[in-house]
DNA sequence: CTGAAAGCGCTAACAG
DNA sequence: CTGTTAGCGCTTTCAG
């Protein structure tokens, strides 16, 4: 290897070592324009020999293009943003396009921040989760004049295309189907949701469907923090002693509706016959419990994947690019905890 | 707001708009120098006025900085990364570095393609998981001139800087802890492991601490896909018909081993007095089992916090940094699924 | 405290 | 097929 001084190789050294100019490497690095075989070969061997690493940052400020596409999401450890990333991941393999990761941990500030930093960076599109934002955000989108897509939940105004669920109505079907089963003293427990729109959307729906037949939640209690697991049994316990005569309990998301469900079977209550459960989800990852909970799927990686899809037609379109709106129709899985009437 | 022909607003646009040079709208957005109230006052009002968002590929490549730092990490869907990256987020929050993250899928050619795309955008540092890389990866590392951390296993070479736990080590402590409790009749499942090096070597130091002591394995089986609750069942359900005088299952992560866990209370196994189990990973999200499974903490938060901490010094410090390395101590949870003697 | 000039490393656009 | 020229939008550096 050449003496390393240290400073990062540029086209012009792979240009000196091969004996072409600048331009042609350029070229060839990039497979654009038409290059002879002969001197592609020296090019290749130049850079390959140095380790030459092209520069995005010359290169994009140059040709004012990115191939980066920013996505903004709530958490990483939520299990439900991994598969909506792989969604994403795998529609924009194909494209050229690169997915890149922010997180807002729930909070709109947060996500005004990191909005910013990604922005700054001039992506190609942005997906974003929620339809909840910032006056700030939201005219920072729009200025933005690149693709955004709004994912996960579509029950509000998107800035410009969105996909997702509606919350609400997936709320109201759960209800229904509880209704239907002839469960009628019902709990809802969830997360505290000052910031989680869509599990207070559910919940709306929930209600508001349930009231519809006549019916109302009896009980209801919220968390945050710890494992949910254990969160799901303590309130379960803490809900059911408070109020003996329930028949079922909403939760709000599936990981405490295992614990309600692993905490119901110790207490060797007869599910779905007297009692029954479900969560949100469809966490396949709680497959192989006892009993399966009745849940119903997200649609995480179509949406995932058809967001991406979005941005990478958006991007080739250009200017000529419609706002798209794509509502997925998520099912109740039954599992072994809603019985069937 | 001002018409909008479409064309990012640049540095240019808020001096005309502020009737302030270039220059000092520059100083005035990046805090730098010193301006004067009156005209920092009419370049943020101008600014925000316009919704000027900064280019900072134009920054980056004017100032030779760039405050990113790679993250290169096999999967995002893991349960164990996620843990990683808070780590790596809480570290850099006031450093006023950003981390970008790359995933691999457990593949040698991805990983060096996703290195090759972020180091092309000229990161600040690199994070990346494992100590084994194609040769070209490591050239890549060598050659990029910045700070690089390879984390959660220490058992190798590493580039630069380690930080992680000796995973042969931890397969020892946990056959000696297994041996000590009296089990005799040990069996091990885990995943396919011919890319996951460190379930590899945890598999090595368990074997090898039990040979040892003039114990052999009595039976293995790996698998690959499926949730890994359903797969724990499975093959600990086949590795009992196979081999009944089994006393005890080393898995090779928590989830499969709550399955076989969930399958043995089901059989009615007496755990932890006739029948053994243990996992690795110490996933938190397991707590509020019917039992909670012996394991081992990986050390996933500190290694990630640990290894930003080691990037902001080295970038702080330029040249003079010196590689560090950083062994941490996992610590065996014994839970309700190992007696102790 | 403020401004003018000169690039950062690359690519678009045009000539050969 | 190959090369030349002129920036991309910002920051560094040096003068006021």
């Amino acid at each position: 290897m050449s003496a390393n001084d240290n400073r990062p190789l540029t086209l012009r050294d792979v240009s000196e070592a091969s004996g072409v100019s600048e331009m042609t490497v350029s070229r060839v690095l990039r497979n654009r324009g038409d290059v002879s075989d002969a001197t592609r070969q020296r090019v290749l061997e130049a850079a390959k020999e140095l380790g030459y690493v092209p520069n995005k940052i010359a290169g994009a400020l140059a040709s004012q293009r990115v191939n980066l596409v920013a996505v903004i999401i709530p958490s990483m450890s939520n299990m439900v943003f991994p598969e909506v990333m792989t969604g994403i991941s795998e529609a924009l393999e194909e494209t050229g396009l690169q997915p890149v990761v922010g997180v807002t941990g729930y909070s709109p500030e947060k996500e005004e921040k990191v909005l910013y930093e990604m922005l700054s960076w001039r992506p190609s599109g942005v997906i974003i989760a929620g339809l909840e934002h910032s006056d700030a955000s939201r005219a920072m989108l729009r200025a933005s004049g690149i693709p955004v897509v709004e994912i996960m939940d579509v029950d509000g105004t998107p800035v410009d295309s969105v996909v997702g669920i509606s919350h609400r109505r997936a709320g109201r079907q759960m209800a229904q189907a509880i209704l239907k089963d002839g469960y009628e003293h019902i709990a809802f427990l969830g997360t505290k949701m000052a910031q989680d729109h869509r599990a207070r959307k559910r919940f709306e729906g929930f209600t508001e469907a349930l009231a519809k037949a006549g019916v109302e939640i009896e009980d209801r209690e919220f968390y945050s923090g710890g494992s949910a697991l254990v969160k799901g049994r303590e309130m379960t316990k803490e809900v059911l002693e408070r109020s003996p005569d329930l028949d079922f309990i909403y939760y709000s998301n599936d990981l405490i509706g295992a614990g309600g469900l692993l905490y119901l079977l110790e207490q060797g209550v007869k599910i779905p016959q007297d009692f029954g459960l479900a969560g949100f989800n469809g966490l396949n990852l709680l497959k192989g419990l006892p009993r399966e909970l009745a849940s119903m799927d997200a649609c995480r990686h179509e949406i995932g994947h058809t967001a991406a899809e979005i941005i990478a037609r958006r991007v080739e379109e250009g200017a000529a690019g419609k706002p798209e709106r794509v509502v997925l129709e998520p099912k109740i899985s039954y599992g072994d905890t809603l019985r069937r009437r």
